[in-house]
Order: C-alpha cells, then sequence, then structure tokens
DNA sequence: TAAATAAAGGACAAATTTATCCTTTATTAT
DNA sequence: ATAATAAAGGATAAATTTGTCCTTTATTTA
C-alpha cells in the first residue's frame, strides 16, 4: 500500500508528535530507534517532511524534531503520505490508467473508486494529534 | 497500492478472459499490445499466472493464453493480486507491523482497518468473469 | 520426421527504492 | 571565539523491481 519511506514518515511523524505533547523534542538517533528504522534513511525522510513543513527541525545542541501543538491536530495522514508517495494510492486508478475516468474507466473502475473514496476519506480526516493520543494512553505501538 | 507487476496481472487476465469467452485463444504478443506493456516482462508474470492455475497456457502453433468460461467465474480478483503480489496489502498492517492486532494495534489499525477490509472485500467477492464484461460491452478499457 | 510456432526459463541489464557513510552547516553552551 | 552538538546534504552502495535477450522445450502442421 504505502512505500516503506512512507510508513517510517507515518511512524515518525506520529512518535514526534507524541513526544512534542509531552514537551520533548526529539532527535534522529532516538526517532529510528523507537520506530526500528535506518537512521540514516530515516534522516532523509525526515527532510523531507521538515521541507513540507510538517516538522520543525532544530539544529545544534538539544535540537531535534518536533511539532507544535497547535499545528498536529490540522495536519493530515494525507498530507504525509502526499509528502513521500504522492496522492496516487489514494487518487489514482487502480490500475495505474494516466486517463481512468467514469467516461473512460478501466475494468475495476467502480469496484475500487468505493475501496479509493474510502482510504482518500480516511487519510484526508484523520489528524496527527489523534494518531498520537494512543501512544499517550500505552494503547497503541510503534514496532513490532 | 499494486505494483507494476500486479497491474499487468489484473489486465492480462482480465484481457485473457474477455478473448476466451468469444473463443479466442491469446498469444503473449497480442496481450502485452492491448494491455500497453512489456512483452517479455509480460511472459514472466503469465508464466506466473499459470503456474497459480489462473490462466492456461498452451505452447506451440496456434497456443496462447486462455481461461475455461466456467472457471473464470470463480476466480476472484484476490487471487490474482496474491500470486503477484501477496496478500498484505488486503490482510496486513498499513504501517507494515508484523504483530499489529485490535490487542497491540498500531497508531492507524483502527482506522486502516475499515479501509483493508473494504479491500478485501471487494477483491475477495470480484471474479473475473464480472470483470470481463465492459470489455466485452465496450464500456471498459485497458489502457491509456 | 522436419520445420515452424509459441510459451518456459535462464542470464543479464536498467531503473528505482532502500540504506549507509561522510562532510557541511547551523546552533548552543562554554 | 571555540568546541560540541545535531540536522542537512552529497556521494555511494545494496537490494528489489522492472525490463530485455536469447536458448530450450513442447506442440502442431506439413
Amino acid at each position: 500500500m504505502f512505500s516503506k519511506a512512507c510508513e517510517y514518515a507515518i511512524k515518525a511523524t506520529i512518535y514526534i508528535a507524541d513526544q512534542s505533547n509531552r514537551g520533548r523534542r526529539v532527535g534522529l538517533k532516538d526517532i529510528s530507534k523507537q520506530i526500528a528504522s535506518p537512521e540514516a534513511f530515516t534522516a532523509k525522510i525526515l527532510q523531507q517532511l521538515a521541507r513540507n513543513q510538517i516538522v520543525d527541525s532544530i539544529k545544534g545542541p538539544n535540537g531535534g524534531f518536533a511539532i507544535d501543538s497547535g499545528k498536529m491536530s490540522k495536519i493530515k495522514l494525507s498530507q504525509v503520505v502526499l509528502a513521500i508517495d504522492g496522492d496516487s494510492v489514494y487518487k489514482g486508478c487502480g490500475l495505474g490508467l494516466k486517463e481512468c475516468s467514469a467516461k473512460q474507466p478501466c475494468p475495476v473502475h467502480e469496484k475500487f473508486k468505493v475501496v479509493r473514496d474510502e482510504l482518500r476519506k480516511m487519510l484526508e480526516s484523520t489528524t496527527i494529534w489523534e494518531l498520537s493520543l494512543g501512544l499517550k494512553t500505552g494503547l497503541t505501538f510503534l514496532h513490532r
């Protein structure tokens, strides 16, 4: 469904959000350990997230990554996916056709539309903030 | 969502089904032309589909690929996806966790479950036969 | 039986994704 | 100012996916 890079991006964003909620800024090492991802690769992904203003990055001693508390309830899961994988997974044709529409549909168009719209609705309505709540309460997990 | 190989596999299967319905056996060249896919790569994919008994392959003059008319209404789209990409896209965790369950859920578990179950239901209930109908009536298309 | 046809399969190549390493830049604290 | 810290970024490598080429095998027809 999503690329590995995108999976890491989602996990990292949620983890940073949770830590920001607890008033903690988190470093790359901590993040990649918590989400069980390769450090240098995760760094690249965090750079993309920072460029897309999904996370804030702070250089130097006591630096790290953070997400503004007010902002995290506005950031949608779709924005993270868009930044890393693009929007084709939740907007494109299921068979990869460039020109696929109700007028000129692929064979799975109607059936797939239902699923894709459900996915899109979920991604565009779910916030990073709500996904971080489970980590706070210990009800959700980022690895295994 | 699906790999390119899987997209080609789905298109090829539907095309072969349609042609089988018209009483025609189709060759690799014809298939890859119709679904706009690289010929040799498509050959590999067709081999996988044949090994998984999704299509029949016949060697020699007047050979090609076919799907038994009785069988194509029993073959589900999920079987094609399973043969090429495996079942993780419609059964696995959205964040790629190996151990993700209601008991130990990832942060997107509940939200993603709705989408994944919808996808699974669609793939497991949709037959190759019904997907081939649109080609016959000219209402659906395999390229562009 | 021989020639022609078409898929199967092996070996290889290109492209993309995933991953690593090392240097540079920005920031903080001493 | 200097040293220490941590992210940014460039170069490169490994792994996987996608794609190509050529030989082998099975089958049909002449």
